[in-house]
RNA sequence: GACCCUAUCGUCUAGCCUGGUCAGGACACAAGCUUUUCAAGCUUGGAACACGGGUUCAAAUCCCGUUAGGGUCACCA
């Protein structure tokens, strides 16, 4: 039975590429019907904190990944104690002050065969003896790490290419123990759009910060498991389908570059095809933020507004931006757009426009259309030569949904208002 | 510097293992269609096998080298 894990260190939040890692992993148990565990590796009590942990946690749980057993490394330290003393009884390992060390052979050669990458040897020459328990009592990296996946049974340790350099030295720890050395998988880096490695300099790298920018978990996946990894032509796949598909021989070698521009595709992709009632659900609490909609605000209308923009936002919060002017009482109108109303010759066909819709039976997309339609035969215009001053009136930009649309989620108040201010003041 | 990994459109990739399909798809870009604007959508287009040697009737695919990029060399993880 397939067992992996996922071992993030809590001494930051949960970065992208460790939640490419993660996912990763997590595919491959699925594909292959087995576990998933996530273990905390807190050993460096210093840098290690409970609020990343948290954060770590919540933004696995965020993008779905979830996990079938927990450990933490700082309530094991008994056993590694014991593992160690093992090691030292045996001879083969040695003290060093309190620290303890593992004697390496020398001129050994040390191979395994890369689930990733095939056969990769290393000489044992290139090693020195490796630290195990540190002079402060807390295990070292490898060791913990090695003594965890052996006693988890873990049978699969994927992890990033910067750890190609680490498993010849753990594969000596596991030897020494006696343990079953498990497959090793190398997954390819993820790098900057310079090609650099990624970092705060980068913008944002935090899966948190993702989710605080407007991205839908299930678009972040979406576009992660395409980084090294192609479920085929079609790539808009839901994490079910690619995992039914996923084969870690399929993950490439390369080192791949994050786009912004994909990711953001991706996620438009998915709040286009988003439930309206769902998509209503995470922007109410954006909405509040920026005192665009008060507590009562009623939801209905809330919702007609994202039905009417889902089709045309990338992130959630260009949702705030676009149609924040649905939720303002008053629109303030720039300098620019009032000469550029004033330049033309509409305060008669705004003045007859507001008064009929005002006095329409029905409010809606197909009498606003009517109307309009109407009005704009009588006086012998062109639609468009009223179309774009009237989407500038209501709504202060040159762009948007359709006019009739529009009108109807504004609602007729606030529609007849901005007719009427634009040319009363 | 030593050791290790890698190399297909601008970017993400399919194809490579088991040589022989106009090197396929996606983002971005350009054009057209549609249209009350902008998007979306649809159609079309430009765009790549790092370089040099081999092996072979035939190389993106196999081998070697060069170059370039990346990773690791902690009592951090």
């Amino acid at each position: 039975m397939v067992k992996v894990r996922f071992a993030p260190s809590p001494t930051g939040y949960l970065h992208i590429g460790g939640a490419r890692t993660a996912l990763f992993n997590w595919m491959y148990a699925k594909a292959q019907g087995g576990s998933f565990v996530l273990r905390v590796e807190d050993t460096d009590l210093e840098r290690s904190k409970p609020e990343y942990e948290a954060e770590i946690l919540d933004s696995m749980a965020w993008l779905g990944l979830t996990w079938d057993e927990f450990y933490k490394q700082s309530e094991r330290f008994t056993i590694y104690k014991q593992q160690a003393e093992k090691l030292v009884d045996e001879g083969k390992a040695y003290r060093d002050g309190t620290a303890v060390l593992l004697k390496v052979e020398k001129a050994r050669l040390i191979r395994f065969d890369d689930l990733i990458r095939g056969l990769i040897e290393f000489n044992s020459d290139e090693i020195k003896d490796q630290v195990l328990m540190k002079s402060d009592g807390s295990p070292a990296y490898s060791f913990s790490c090695v003594v965890d996946d052996a006693l988890m049974g873990i049978t699969h340790v994927i992890r990033g290419e910067d750890h190609i350099s680490n498993t010849p030295k753990q594969i000596l720890i596991y030897e020494a123990l006696g343990f079953k050395v498990p497959k090793f998988g190398h997954l390819p880096l993820i790098m900057g759009a310079d090609g650099a490695r990624l970092s705060k300099r980068f913008g944002a790298v935090a899966v948190s910060d993702y989710r605080g920018e407007g991205f839908l978990p299930e678009a972040l996946v979406n576009y992660l498991m395409l980084l090294g990894w192609s479920p085929g032509t079609q790539e808009i796949i839901s994490l079910q389908n690619a995992c039914a598909k996923f084969s870690i021989k399929k993950v490439n070698k390369t080192a791949a570059q994050f786009n912004m521009e994909k990711l953001k595709w991706t996620n438009g992709q998915y709040i286009k095809a988003g439930d309206t009632a769902r998509l209503t659900d995470l922007l109410i609490p954006l909405l509040r933020e920026e005192g665009l909609i008060a507590e009562t605000h009623e939801r209905a209308h809330i919702e007609a507004a994202v039905q009417l923009f889902k089709g045309r936002m990338l992130t959630l919060r260009d949702f705030l931006e676009r149609a924040g002017f649905i939720f303002a009482k008053e629109l303030s109108l720039s300098g620019e757009i009032k000469a550029e109303l004033g330049a033309k010759d509409l305060a008669r066909p705004f003045g007859l426009l507001a008064e009929r819709l005002e006095k329409a039976g029905t409010f809606d997309v197909a009498a606003a259309e009517k109307i309009f339609r109407e009005l704009v035969a009588e006086l012998g215009m062109a639609s468009g030569d009223l179309v774009h001053p009237v989407r500038l009136a209501i709504s202060a930009s040159t762009v948007g949904p359709g006019l009739f649309e529009t009108m109807a989620v504004l609602g007729r108040e606030r529609t007849v208002g901005r007719l009427r201010a634009a040319f009363n003041t």
